[in-house]
DNA sequence: TGTACATCAGTGAACGCGCGTTCACTGATGTAC
DNA sequence: TGTACATCAGTGAACGCGCGTTCACTGATGTAC
């Protein structure tokens, strides 16, 4: 039966929400249509009378995703002062709850494999996520314009990594590498950092 | 028609070979034994001969894989004093033909993802391998043993998640995220440098 | 505002396809005497 | 060293299964008058 223009949107985002999950939590490949749609508490057919394909899924998921990330990240940044940015960011970003909790986790610590094995559509909508979360670290710091990207950048790429290394690992050795970025992101409080040296 | 023994080992090498790369290339989930069997030139049936299930030779892909990366950076670290080692390292980690070349690249930056979904099995030998890596890296510096290996896992997190964020990035958010950690690669030649300050 | 009809959101069966794994078979290799 | 037989590496068909997508159908919603 049809059903109405509102709740035809809810439903769209029902899917959205699910999907997003599922595709962090279990990967592109292994996150099916059917699954989607039965958490979004529909039957699998209808699916098509929302996205072309599942690839669409995927581009609208990762967009939601993102802003997701987004706003946690802006939140937290916002109630801490420039020098002390880069420190919270990579301490919240790593701590442990965040780690675990892969499926309401940042986009490029969960996707950053499939996505590379993905389209270029795809992989268009992941950067723009990525150069947003730089941006809006960057927006925290303080220091001339070019070298605040920079800095965004390396933390970002340090603490997904750390991320990324974490879940793939046993968990001794995950600790250890977790444990390294940790360290300095306590080091990052006040005095100038020396990441490597 | 029984093989001997010499040439039954020659068509393990052969699989084991053909995984590491396909692996690497295409994720978990995209490789299939029946195109590995191809790559190796044999029949997908023979498979079982060689190995328990896919899970099992993904375990011997990786650490053939993880085996190949060492020695590629042991040979480049060897050749460079030790103030120059992280910044070598990060320069040829993130190189454009590295970048590129995903099937025979090290196995962090293409797999982490995939294997942050597997078994236990798999992350145990996933964890091997970043230990060796990170051990393998620490070596090569000076300083207190302990502050060399924290400082080793910083670089290598900040390496490996930099070049899976360009991977799965369009190209222009790639070159952007790569330079930065690029910057950094080239102010640890000599003055101890301030990655994130 | 009321009516007649076209639209289309959602259902559930069906499609073709590729996957990991199993199996009966073959004939050269390995082994026991 | 030679012989008889058991073993087993490799083949290719077959299995059951889950996938993304399509389709005919339903009936409530939206629209034109």
């Amino acid at each position: 039966m049809r059903q109405s223009r509102e709740a035809k949107a809810v439903t769209h985002q029902a899917i959205v929400a699910a999907a997003a999950r599922q595709f962090r939590e279990r990967g592109i490949e292994g996150t099916s249509v059917g699954d989607v749609m039965r958490a979004a508490n529909r039957t699998h057919g209808g699916f098509y009378r929302h996205f072309d394909s599942k690839e669409d899924l995927l581009v609208a998921a990762l967009g939601r995703a993102f802003a997701e990330m987004l706003e946690v990240v802006d939140r937290g940044l916002s109630e801490v002062p420039a020098e002390q940015a880069l420190g919270s960011f990579m301490r919240s970003y790593t701590a442990p709850e965040r780690v675990e909790d892969v499926a309401g986790s940042c986009p490029v610590a969960a996707l950053s494999n499939d996505v590379l094995r993905s389209t270029e559509v795809v992989q268009a909508e992941f950067g723009r996520g990525v150069r947003a979360m730089i941006r809006s670290l960057a927006e925290h710091l303080d220091g001339p314009e070019a070298e605040r990207e920079a800095r965004a950048a390396r933390t970002f790429a340090m603490a997904a990594g750390a991320v990324m290394i974490a879940r793939a690992s046993d968990p001794e050795t995950a600790e250890r590498v977790l444990r390294a970025v940790r360290d300095e992101a306590a080091s990052l409080a006040s005095p100038p950092s020396r990441t490597m040296a």
